[in-house]
DNA sequence: CTTGTATGTAACCGAGCGGTGACTTATGTT
DNA sequence: AACATAAGTCACCGCTCGGTTACATACAAG
């Protein structure tokens, strides 16, 4: 009657758990006891395995690489770019930012998560996020120098209002007159960022 | 020993213990056993007098009017004003959501609320705010016909982006490079807004 | 074959939660 | 003065939580 024995199986099947809990219910539904209900394996191992739920969690959050593709991205084609395409390159990693926020329930919970708590597990990923976003605002700083806007800020502004666009989705259907559930508000969304981008861009092929 | 009989001056202590905790602990931290203890009352009071925690927190919900200021500000000045001059009229609401969002505690604890919860308080919240937007963005659309921007959109991004930001700010010290405690860096945000409503503005004047 | 250890199982603990029932007593009405 | 009502007090319930202890046993090393 007894379970074949198997730590690591039964290391990947808590850990499976947690994504799946994480897609149904949210991060808040986390907890040693729930993981271990729907592992179907006893939360004493979540202890001795993991050493709590806090490391748990730790390692779930580690495993997630969000920014893989933004970074996969950057080294390919951003560093290649001209001077003159760069607001191609702009726009294409807002996009990219906006489409993955939209359909990664996973990365929305994070971020939610993110704004919630503050210990050293939301210190880690918000120095991961900063070393990316600095990565990529060197790269425009360089190619972009003359320009009259505050570049750091203009994406910022971006990101940000993405951000909280795609988590207020999650619950409410029209937004300032914008219906949310309807593609083609998105597709304003998209337009008028790119529109901004633009605007960055003319302004340093004048000067 | 016993207390003073008085219904309303314990339904003040309840709603003000709310308060108290939203303010010293979060949201997240009410309920029927904390209110109590902070009220220095017993929690069957507020089942007697509210109906339970729910009632009681819609009550405490629906008695912060946090669009107050913005209404007051949108009657006085916004209606009146010319066309050209309502660059600076979306300017001055902006930042006063900028300010107000910054310094108000209670408004980032809502705001924070309404994206992790769904129910009808939240679709309260969420409907005063689309009705008083829609009287912004209304005005603004009458006076701005034919710009080549997308309005609705814009202020979207823009108090989307505040909202993030302020939030992100409780907990972390630098977003995309920006020192968040730092003043200068808000004065940043603040210019580009302002810029960016410029932009808007001279487009139709061009027009 | 024996034995130590790691794996898995199950029962238990204290604390906090939301919620209820029973009791005392102050207060205004008659 | 007698009384009904409602304000306030207290003890209790069932539940879930995070966390621990005690125990049975599969398995590999000796």
């Amino acid at each position: 009657m007894a379970q074949k024995r198997d730590r690591e199986l039964t290391e990947q099947k808590i850990l499976d758990a947690v994504s799946r809990i994480v897609l149904k219910e949210g991060i808040k539904k986390l907890g040693v006891n729930s993981i271990a209900r729907e592992a179907g394996i006893d939360k004493v191992l979540i202890y001795r395995y993991f050493g709590g739920f806090a490391e748990l969690f730790k390692v779930y959050i580690k495993k997630q690489d969000f920014f893989a593709n933004l970074k996969e991205y950057l080294k390919v084609d951003l560093v290649n770019a001209r001077p003159e395409e760069m607001a191609e390159a702009a726009k294409k990693i807002h996009l990219l930012h906006l489409n993955y926020a939209r359909t990664n329930k996973e990365f929305q919970e994070v971020l939610l998560w993110e704004l919630n708590n503050n210990d050293e597990i939301t210190e880690f990923i918000a120095n991961e996020r900063e070393q990316i976003g600095n990565e990529i605002t060197k790269i425009f700083k360089e190619k972009y120098k003359n320009t009259t806007f505050d570049l750091e800020v203009i994406s910022s502004i971006i990101t940000c209002a993405i951000n909280h666009l795609v988590l207020r989705a999650r619950h409410v259907d029209v937004y300032n007159g914008l219906d949310l559930q309807d593609e083609k508000s998105w597709r304003r969304f998209e337009n008028t960022i790119e529109q901004i981008l633009e605007i960055v861009q003319n302004t340093v092929v004048k000067n």
